[in-house]
DNA sequence: CTTGACTTACTAAATAATTAGTATTATTAA
DNA sequence: TTAATAATACTAATTATTTAGTAAGTCAAG
């Protein structure tokens, strides 16, 4: 047997930043804050919340009538899986390519530049 | 009328890279050069290069028997908005998460990262 | 109690992505 | 010229993803 992509789909990824955002969340949290931005149905947020939970990234509780769903495991580690994914993807591994992408076209403030820049500095 | 998604899925990236390792290619020299990684049909193959042909990825050129598929434009670029595209489904927007979690995470050579300081006291 | 609102479980339709089969045509070697 | 090889076009099966409908249970208000 293999475990399932653990991987963010669109859909799903959508859904883990709204649950992020608010700790935690129920099916009605999820919809009506995605509700605000597009029309989507109430069973639609449940089934993804299902299939989340299936997948480890989210474990409920009951909790009065509802599900509570709270994320099973560290934002930082799922985002930086998918970063990993991604740098495998489109760069075959090599991080560095992707550095010279961000810092040549992304708008940096200078204060996030003098950030990195310090971060660099300690990790050499 | 809204221009179709240009964005590369999976396998489409997959033959991107091939090509553009490439130069050029014909269905033959992708396929081959997958089939020394996994099992695929020659028709899989080429039904991946006709609709990146259609979505504007590459363009094709009779030669002899066979089509010859180019990149239609510049990797660099197309790379470009896959970034682009990453850092907002996941970080909607913001990049600097994103070199946080690469300087942190990524094994970068001394060299990378001497490169990257280099890069960023022009950028500043 | 009974009605209405809310919730989940189960089902399934619609769409997107992936993979490959078959028919047909063209080329080359014998 | 004929058989084998190789190419494309067209078709379609499979799987993954996204979206939502329907039935049934539960609670709370009247």
């Amino acid at each position: 047997m293999r475990h399932p992509s653990t991987t963010l789909t669109g859909a799903e990824l959508e859904i883990m930043h709204v649950v992020w955002g608010m700790e935690q969340a129920t099916v009605r949290d999820v919809y009506e804050t995605l509700r605000e931005r597009r029309k989507v149905a109430y069973t639609s947020v449940m089934t993804v919340l299902k299939i989340l939970e299936q997948k480890g990234h989210l474990k409920k509780k009951q909790e009065n009538r509802a599900y509570v769903y709270r994320p099973a495991r560290p934002r930082a580690q799922v985002v930086q899986s998918m970063v990993r994914d991604f740098v495998d993807r489109v760069f075959q591994g090599a991080a560095k390519p992707l550095l010279v992408h961000l810092v040549e076209d992304a708008r940096l403030s200078p204060q996030d530049v003098a950030e990195i820049r310090r971060l660099l500095r300690k990790a050499q």
